[in-house]
DNA sequence: CGATTTTGACCTGCGC
DNA sequence: GCGCAGGTCAAAATCG
């Protein structure tokens, strides 16, 4: 799949703790994720603030990972954070994005290779891997199943090659944390 | 013509 | 053991 002329999304790499950094190094900051979550847990204990940069354009931090939310959400949902495959060698995160387009453009080119109806969901959740010879990468999405407007992205694995990093945006993008917190979904539109 | 997508079949884990 | 749901495979179709 090629990958869109006015992505909705915006990384801007500048903003992640040194230059070289990917955004999957981005995406497996901090140790994160726990083995064993249950996706909307992981998706709820994220937290994003906010940054600018010198020349004007706008990115996102993931800030904290708050393991009283996960284990809140869990609580409200009735989520048992045992029962995921994985056993723990999975090197899996979640979020959530507001987007028209399903697809981010994250550097690494991807190939499709399932699609499956989701149970209580209008949405069919995709599954792609990466395409690059060896990597192993996972990566699924799907839309949220109460707001379209969010989709659902959640990588497994890490890359084992270099990302050809280099993309722009002109549309807004907001990070919405799911679960039991109350807060607001934060959006790059923000004056910064 | 090679790469990618589509899609039905198949496999696996889990709850009952 | 059976059925359900999620995840993967692979052949055919499509695309560039």
């Amino acid at each position: 799949m090629n990958s869109p002329q006015n992505p909705s999304f915006f990384f801007d790499h500048h903003q992640f703790q040194d230059s070289s950094s990917s955004f999957m190094d981005f995406l497996n900051f901090s140790g994160y994720p726990p083995p064993d979550f249950s996706l909307e847990a992981e998706t709820a204990a994220l937290s994003f603030s906010e940054a600018g940069t010198s020349d004007g354009s706008r990115s996102m931090e993931a800030t904290s990972i708050d393991n009283n939310t996960i284990d809140g959400w869990c609580e409200a949902k009735g989520v048992n954070r045992k029962k995921e495959k994985g056993g723990g060698c999975s090197n899996r995160v979640a979020f959530i994005t507001k987007s028209e387009l399903e697809i981010m453009d994250d550097g690494f080119k991807w190939r499709k290779y399932g699609k499956k109806s989701v149970k209580n969901s209008p949405h069919p959740r995709n599954y792609y891997k990466c395409s690059s010879g060896g990597c192993g990468v996972k990566k699924r999405v799907e839309r949220d199943r109460d707001d379209s407007s969010y989709v659902i992205t959640t990588y497994e694995g890490v890359h084992n090659h270099e990302s050809p990093f280099s993309k722009y945006c002109n549309d807004p993008i907001l990070f919405h944390p799911i679960g039991p917190s109350s807060s607001p979904p934060y959006s790059s539109t923000t004056t910064l």
